[in-house]
DNA sequence: AAAGTTTATTTATAGATATGCAAAAATGTA
DNA sequence: TACATTTTTGCATATCTATAAATAAACTTT
C-alpha cells in the first residue's frame, strides 16, 4: 500500500477529482491517505505522470491530468517514434484476482474494448461502467503479470 | 504594435511553435519581437490566456495553450503564417451588431469557447447551438474589428 | 480639460517548484 | 549471500512564478 504505482494512482485519483492549486496542498492529501513523501518526490511524480498546471475559469490555478494526447514511444528495428494515443485511463489497482481500472467518465468502455480485444493470457474477463472497469484476474496469474500485458495496450499506464 | 493584445497574439503564436521552458525564455523572445516587458506582466499574461506547464516527452518542461485550439506554422514560400489544425470553422457573416457563426456539426460550443476564453474588445457575448454561434458586438465596433480580433483565433477564417 | 475610474505595468518579494548530490532502497547477477 | 546496478528519495537550495502595493497609463464622465 506504500509504494510508487500506488502513490501516482492516488494522485491521479487526486487530481481527477478535486481542485488542487499547488504541490503542498496535494501533499497533505496523499499525508492523509496514508503516503509519505516530499515536495521534491511529489515534483518528480507529477513531471512523470505529466501533469500540467494551468488557469481555471474562476482564476485560481490547477493541476490537470494529461487527458489529451499521450504520447507512446514505439521502437521498431532501431527507429523510434512516438505516436499520439487517446484513452481515458486513470489509474489501476488490485484486491486479490480482481483489478479495479478507473477511467475518465465514460471511457471505461472503450478501453474495456481494448483490452478483450487483445485477448489477454492473464485476463479472464472485464466488465465495464462509466468509469470503472472490473478485470478478473486469471487463476495464478501476478498483479506484476497484469501490469505488464496491459501497459502495451494502455500508454501512460508503465510508471 | 505595442498594446496588449498584439502582445498576447505574439505570446500565443511564440508558444504554438517553439519550446518554450519558463517566463524568462519566453521574456527574452518577446523582447527579440520589440515587446518590452517584465515578468511580472508575462506571469498575468499567461495566466490570462490560461496557457498550462507541463512535461515534454522529452522531459523537459513546457508551455501549452489551452487543448483546444491547436497552431502550426505554415511556410510557403518566404511568407509564414499560422493556421489551426482542427477546427470547425466554416464561416462567417455580419448582420447589423450580430456575428453569424457557421461550424461543422458539434463544433459550435467549441468555438465559442474558443472565442469566450479570449475576451475580445470587439465581443459583448456568443451563444452556441450545434452548428451555429450567434456573437454580439460591441457597441461602435466594426465588423471589421470583430473579424480582425477573430482571425487570430480562428485561422483559417480570413480564407 | 479636469476629475474620477478602470486597466496595465513595475518593483520587490513571497511563494511555489525543480534539481544536484548523497544516501537509501530495490533489483539484478554471479 | 555478496556484489554490482538501477531506482527512488530527502535535503538543501537554486530557479522559477505569482502577487501585494504603488504608479502610470488609458478611458469616462462631467
Amino acid at each position: 500500500m506504500k509504494n510508487k504505482l500506488n502513490r501516482l494512482n492516488a494522485i491521479r485519483l487526486i487530481i481527477a477529482n478535486e481542485r488542487i492549486g499547488s504541490q503542498d496542498e496535494l501533499l497533505k492529501r496523499l499525508y492523509a491517505q496514508g503516503f509519505d513523501l516530499t515536495q521534491a518526490t511529489l515534483s518528480r511524480d507529477l513531471k512523470q505522470l505529466k501533469v500540467a498546471k494551468t488557469t481555471a475559469v474562476d482564476g485560481s490555478y490547477v493541476y490537470i491530468l494529461p487527458s489529451n494526447p499521450l504520447y507512446k514511444r514505439i521502437t521498431k528495428g532501431k527507429a523510434v517514434r512516438e505516436q499520439q494515443v487517446r484513452n481515458g485511463f486513470v489509474s489501476i489497482s488490485f484486491s486479490a484476482n480482481i483489478a479495479v481500472i478507473k477511467t475518465r467518465p465514460g471511457y471505461a468502455g472503450g478501453v474495456a474494448y481494448d483490452i478483450d480485444e487483445h485477448e489477454l493470457p492473464s485476463v479472464l474477463a472485464t466488465v465495464a461502467g462509466d468509469d470503472t472497469i472490473l478485470l478478473v484476474i486469471k487463476e495464478g496469474c501476478s498483479h506484476e503479470e497484469v501490469l505488464a500485458h496491459l501497459s502495451p495496450i494502455i500508454p501512460g499506464m508503465e510508471m
